[in-house]
RNA sequence: GGGCGCGUAGCUCAGUGGUAGAGCAUCUGCCUUUUAAGCAGAGGGUCGGUGGUUCGAGACCACCCGCGCUCACCA
């Protein structure tokens, strides 16, 4: 154990001598730090209880200051030996990190500062671990430096709850996160949406191209799969009556882990009987407009020195039609072998078991995607990539599928769902000669999902969201590490 | 999985083969409106791990562990 630790179980055993109880049972909280230093005309010399976090101490003597840090931010308290007597000896043992109560009264210091004159304090929580604490300081300009910020990143996200006492910026990514998807229920919950849940733990997987994490269940005595996707369950209920319902969870896909993929990661699906994807676009840009301007005032972002704006309509765009425009090709006439000449030429490799719609995939990803800056819904996709899309109503080779992209990534995916039970057999059928091949990630045939459909699923668009991707663009963060709280690392 | 980089005090970092360093944090003393409080002093290290080279390794070599960036796969 190192001294620093063990001088603070030291402190502790000298706190209980002067009867300080290091961990108590509760505290009557009536006021926070922000509220206190935005309103200090209605707070200037009236009685507050506020707890928190100490997280600078400036002694001088008989007199004391010290900063604690609440969930709103930080204020500064004064203690004096005079008002506070046997306390003040208690706070000499405390440390920075410590939790404590304080009763007083607001005032600002000679310099300005609102701050709590303390008339009695209390020790709520000692801390025996010292925190890296880092130091604040306003320069002439009004800018905060920070020096010595704990900024280790594995430290960071092995430790979140420190990371989160230190780097107040953390928090307020977090918040804007339940932000984000409070008022995403909220604007479906006014669109007739309903919440539902459905199975994490599942017999087959499907609804996406991915491979699973692999289960077991000792007293089914099965295999059992955690979902790659809600969409299969979600459109059984569709089936079932529901007009519009929607689920926000975790789905989890078993993939390398990078700035953009962690193993588990919170998926939006929605579905609205009786519309299509046009529709179903609309409602998007909708959606994503009205929450921006609700969590952040506004549908204009800076990301990555790029000016984005959220404000609906966004474009669109065909995939098909752009591929023609810029490469040339019409990619719904030409052959597997044309497509695998143009991306041979372009100097990729492949590994030759692609199927055509894949290539055409690969050829936009490459050549198109990441020049699409501003929102954009990218439409028309080839029927090999979608087993679930229904086929497009007037042009063959493609189904009615779009994807939104913002600065080249994907942000969502949507179509007009496929609800003719023969065509989606034949698809089905398709994915498991794929699958035969040696795509471990074509779709599994689900049989109980075509009983389903056979009793009759009302046409249906469908969308999913990455909410960890949105979060990422609207909050300006570049790694999903630093918009989910505890992101898988290795063990 | 491949490539590049990193790992030294609680935190942030110096240290290019010869006694392990700084600032902050911690401790002692002084200090009753300070604010990166100040002044004076003190303590604190398995230099990620294991081997190797060398008279001598924090540094050089090999392997391992962990992290970051990047490429491949995916959302």
């Amino acid at each position: 154990m190192n001294d620093l630790i063990k001088r603070r179980y030291e402190e502790l055993g000298e706190l209980n001598k002067l009867n300080f109880e290091a961990y108590a049972y509760d505290y009557e909280v009536n006021a926070y730090s922000a509220h206190i230093k935005n309103n200090f005309d209605l707070y200037e010399n009236k009685d507050v209880k506020i707890a928190g976090r100490i997280m600078a101490i400036r002694r001088m003597g008989k007199a004391s200051f010290a900063h604690i840090q609440d969930k709103d931010g930080r204020i500064q308290i004064y203690l004096k030996k005079d008002e506070i007597g046997n306390s003040y000896d208690a706070f000499k043992l405390m440390d920075i990190g410590d939790i404590i109560g304080v009763d007083g009264f607001v005032f600002k210091t000679k310099t300005g500062e609102i701050s709590v004159h303390a008339r009695s304090m209390n020790l709520l929580a000692k801390s025996l671990r010292p925190i890296p604490i880092a130091k604040e300081m306003i320069d002439e300009e009004g800018n905060k430096k920070i020096y010595d910020q704990f900024a280790d990143k594995e430290l960071r996200y092995r430790q979140r709850y420190v990371d989160l006492i230190v780097n107040p910026d953390v928090r307020d990514v977090f918040i804007k996160r339940t932000s984000i998807i409070t008022a995403l229920r909220n604007y479906l919950d006014e669109n007739y949406f309903v919440e539902v849940e459905t199975p994490v733990l599942q017999p087959l997987y499907g609804g996406a191209a991915a491979r699973p994490f692999v289960t077991y269940h000792n007293s089914l005595d099965r295999t059992l799969y955690l979902r790659i996707a809600d969409e299969l369950y979600l459109k059984r209920l569709i089936v079932g009556g529901f007009d519009r319902v929607y689920e926000i969870s975790k789905d989890f896909r078993n993939e390398g882990i990078d700035k953009t993929h962690n193993p588990e990661f919170t998926m939006l699906e929605l579905y609205a009987a009786y519309k299509d994807y046009n529709w179903m676009m609309e409602f998007v840009e909708n959606m994503i407009n009205t929450v921006s301007l609700k969590v952040f005032g506004k549908t204009e972002f800076i990301v990555e020195g790029n000016i984005i704006n959220f404000k609906a309509p966004w474009n669109r765009l065909s995939m098909v039609d752009e591929l023609k425009k810029h490469l040339g090709i019409d990619v719904l006439q030409a052959s597997k072998e044309d497509l695998q000449k143009e991306l041979k030429q372009r100097g990729f490799e492949m590994s030759g078991t692609e199927s055509k719609g894949k290539l055409i995939d690969i050829l936009f990803e490459e050549t198109i995607q990441h020049t699409i800056i501003q929102p954009t819904f990218v439409i028309d996709y080839p029927v090999e990539l979608s087993p679930l899309a229904k086929k497009h109503r007037s042009r063959e080779g493609i189904v009615e599928r779009f994807e939104g992209f913002v600065l080249g990534r994907e942000i969502c995916n949507a179509f007009s769902e496929l609800n003719d039970p023969i065509d989606q057999r034949q698809r089905f059928e398709a994915q498991a000669k794929l699958r035969e091949e040696g795509d471990d990630e074509a779709h599994q045939i689900d049989e109980d999902f075509l009983r389903a459909i056979e009793y009759g699923m009302p046409p249906t668009a469908g969308l999913g969201i990455g909410i960890d991707r949105l979060v990422m663009l609207l909050t300006g963060q570049t790694s999903i590490r630093d918009v989910v709280l505890f992101p898988q690392m290795r063990t």
